[in-house]
DNA sequence: TATGCTTCCTGTAGCCACTACAGGTTCAAG
DNA sequence: CTTGAACCTGTAGTGGCTACAGGAAGCATA
C-alpha cells in the first residue's frame, strides 16, 4: 500500500490529478490510513496507469473512463474497445488534416514575408476575406 | 453602420463571441445607439474578420489582438508578423508530429483487435507500461 | 525537546476560448 | 395591440487539469 505521492510517482500521473480523478468519480475513492490520508493497492495504481495510458493516446477523460471500465469487466468486450480505438483513430485523422491545412496556409504565408517589405503581405492576407 | 447581428453576419465571428472579444478587450467597445445597442462601423467589422483569419490559422486569441495591432499600427512590421507566423508554423508542425505518433500507436492497436478474441489485446497494452 | 523540511489534507480559483443560458428591454411588422 | 426577433447584462459551464492558500502531520537532525 502506497501513499499518493507514490502512486503518482509509480503511475506518472500527478498528485493534484489523481485528486481530480478521485473528485470526479473517475477511480473510485481509495481507502484512508488513521490520520486521513490516501493510501493506494497495486490494484489502483495499475488504474491509473490504463488511465495515463489512454490519455497518452489522445482518448478523453471519458473515453478513457470507459475503457477502464470495458477494462475491469467480466470479460473483455474487444469488439466495443476496437470501436472506441476506431473512432479515436478516425478523429485524430481528422485534426491532422486539419492541422496540414494550416501548415500549408502559414508556409504560403509566410513566405514571402520578412524581405524588409513596406507592405506585408501575410497583413494583407489576415485583412482579406 | 451596422447592429451586432449584422457585424455577425458580415465577419463570421458570433454576437456572444464578439461580446466576448469587447469584455477581453480584443477589440475596442464599439459606440452605442440612443437605446443603447452596439453599433459597428465597416471598419470594426473589419477588425473582427481579422480576428477571425487568425483564428482560423490556428493562432491563439493573445497573438491575434498582437497580430491585429501590428497591423493597425503606423508602419508595418513585417519582420515581427513573419516570427508570429513562423512560431506558429513550427507549433502546428509540431502538433502534427504528435498526433502522427498517436495515430501510428492508434493503427497498431486496434489492428488486432475485433477477431472475437477472449483476450483484448489494445487492453493489454493499456494495462502495460 | 525543539526545529525545520517534506508530505499530505481541503477548498477554491485560474487557464483558454468560447458557449449557453436566464431574465429583461426594445423594435419592427402585421 | 400583439407577436416575434433582436438586442442587453450577468453568470455559469465546458475539458482537463494546474496552482495556490492555509493548515495538519510525520520524519530527521540538533
Amino acid at each position: 500500500m502506497f501513499a499518493i505521492g507514490e502512486a503518482s510517482r509509480q503511475s506518472g500521473v500527478s498528485i493534484e490529478t489523481i485528486r481530480y480523478y478521485e473528485r470526479e468519480g473517475i477511480v473510485p475513492p481509495p481507502e484512508r490510513s488513521a490520520n486521513g490520508r490516501r493510501i493506494y493497492s497495486a490494484e489502483a495504481i495499475g488504474r491509473l496507469k490504463f488511465l495515463k495510458n489512454c490519455r497518452n493516446l489522445g482518448f478523453s477523460l471519458s473515453d478513457a473512463k470507459a475503457l477502464l471500465e470495458l477494462s475491469v469487466g467480466e470479460y473483455s468486450d474487444c469488439d466495443a474497445v476496437f470501436r472506441m480505438g476506431d473512432r479515436q483513430l478516425a478523429s485524430t485523422r481528422k485534426k491532422i488534416a486539419e492541422l496540414r491545412r494550416l501548415e500549408a496556409a502559414l508556409t504560403e504565408l509566410t513566405a514571402n514575408c520578412s524581405e524588409g517589405n513596406t507592405d506585408c503581405p501575410m497583413l494583407d492576407a489576415l485583412r482579406g476575406g
